[in-house]
Parts: C-alpha cells; sequence; structure tokens
DNA sequence: GTTAAATAAGACTCATTTAGTCCGAGTTCA
DNA sequence: TGAACTCGGACTAAATGAGTCTTATTTAAC
C-alpha cells in the first residue's frame, strides 16, 4: 500500500527523460526503454495514454515518436497518477458509499469521515508537487 | 495505489470501537465482527497482531478478550499500518537499491530522490495523525 | 474432569490487481 | 516497397490481498 506502481514510475521517468533536451526534441519509445530497462511494450501503453491526456504530442513513422507538450513546471504528480491510472488513484478509504444506507456498517461507521480528511492531506501533497520540483 | 488495505481498515475499525467503553473493558473478536460485519477470521489476525504490537492485551479462555492498552490519543495512524503490515507499508518508490550500483537504471536514475521527498511528506502526514484525532 | 468460550497460529484457497507479452494493424519517410 | 515508428486490443503470468480452514491452547463454569 501506498506504493506506486510501476506504470506510474515508467511514466514519471519518461517525463522527466523528455525534459533534459532542448523543447520540440523528439524521442522514442525504444531510446527510452533502452536508457532505463523498461520493457518496450509496456512503456509503448504508458506512452499512448500520456498523449491522450495530452501530455506529450505524438508523430507517427519513421523519425516519429513524442515531444513533451506541456511545460514540467505546470505538470502536477496527481495529474501523472490520474492519466495513468485512469481514476483517482488516491482513495485510502474504500467505503464508498454514499450514504448511510448504502453502508453495510453505516450505524456506527465513523471512520470515513476522517479518513477522508487524511486522504484530502496527501492529495494536497501530489497536487502541489509538480513534476519539475520533483526533479530539482 | 494509496488505498489502505481491509486489514488496516478493519483494525482501526476495532481500535475505535475499544475506545468507547470504559478504560479495561473486555471485547471479544466474535463482537467486533458481528457488529462490523467483518471476517471473524481475518478480524482475529489482526487482533493478534495488535496484541504482538502492544496496542491491545489478551485474555484468553471463557470471558477472554481484549483491552486497549495504549492511550489512543497516543496511537499514531502510522503505528497501525506498520503493525498491521509489517513493514514500512509507504515506501512511494519501489527503487531501493542503496547504491548506484545496485541499480539498474543507476546512470541517470534521478527519479528516486524527488519521490523519497514525496514519501517523506505523506509519512509525516500519517505520523502525525493519532487514531483519536481521526475519529474526532 | 468435562464442556464451552475464547485466543493463537499456520496452511491453504480464491479473487483481484498489477506487470508484462503478443500480435496485427496503421502511418510515414526514404 | 520496406523499415521505423506509433496504436490498441487480447492475452498470460506473477504478485498481492482477502478470506477460509483446521488444529491447538487457555480458562471459567458446571
Amino acid at each position: 500500500m501506498f506504493q506506486f506502481s510501476k506504470k506510474v514510475e515508467y511514466a514519471l521517468i519518461a517525463i522527466r527523460h523528455m525534459t533534459v533536451g532542448h523543447r520540440g526534441q523528439i524521442y522514442t519509445t525504444k531510446e527510452i526503454s533502452d536508457k532505463y530497462q523498461l520493457p518496450y511494450e509496456l512503456l509503448a501503453k504508458i506512452m499512448q495514454k500520456l498523449v491522450k491526456q495530452h501530455f506529450i504530442l505524438s508523430y507517427q513513422g519513421v523519425n516519429g515518436g513524442y515531444v513533451l507538450s506541456r511545460n514540467p513546471a505546470e505538470i502536477r504528480v496527481s495529474e501523472v497518477i490520474n492519466a495513468i491510472e485512469g481514476k483517482s488513484a488516491v482513495t485510502i478509504v474504500a467505503c464508498e458509499a454514499g450514504t448511510p444506507d448504502d453502508c453495510n456498517i453505516h450505524t456506527t461507521c465513523t471512520i470515513k469521515n476522517p479518513l477522508i480528511k487524511l486522504q484530502t492531506n496527501i492529495n494536497k501533497v501530489l497536487d502541489e508537487l509538480t513534476v519539475l520540483e520533483m526533479f530539482s
């Protein structure tokens, strides 16, 4: 628990990698997977997700690849997590019952609200940290 | 990712339950599992772990059960997590390589230190929150 | 002493999630 | 036309998490 998934890790590595060159430089999945010894196919999927969420642009065909399309100073770690995991991945408490009636322990379930407070705090941490800050 | 395990959730529920009565009151696993509809056997294991980590005392035999042995105002959420998961469960970054040589991406692995920073922040949140605070 | 109510603890199964692979396609440049 | 790329679904495998089963031990009450 409380551990980044490989996917998120690889996404962060890839984004970080793309921040080192000059703006507009094209990077291929192969190049990145080779350099950091990441599984090519898996990284390829991650790159596709980053494209869909507009973190990077893709160019197909020979000499194609990916270009960072956002300023790393404006990319929040929480955004990357959400882009990769596809959901709000930081859900401390499993109980998502909207009303007490939905909750099988509702008569005395006082655990939910406190955990949500905690969750808010952690979200804040992930939300305030940009990718640029993280790598500096 | 970033979600409490059921075990931790159940542990928090159990500890919270034991804070409501008067000091020294004995609670049984059955009583708690019944009240909150938790799997008895699983909760039993959790109670045993809480005993080993001295959160609660156990009394065996008929009329036995568990008694809270620590002040809930002094129990940190992080302590409960560690007691149940048995390790430092908040390890954002999987790379635990001590030296660059252990790390297969060491030549350019700049991701580790930043993530450790993040991890420290989150640990702080879990560390500063007591069980009592969480339920008030 | 026997029984019933409780904890103790390991081994086991089942389900879910995560990680990684495979394969066939589409795109573009030379 | 072929090589170097991205795209994307289906699939398998590994790891983890959740829950169950079983047997033993302790203790109070009858």
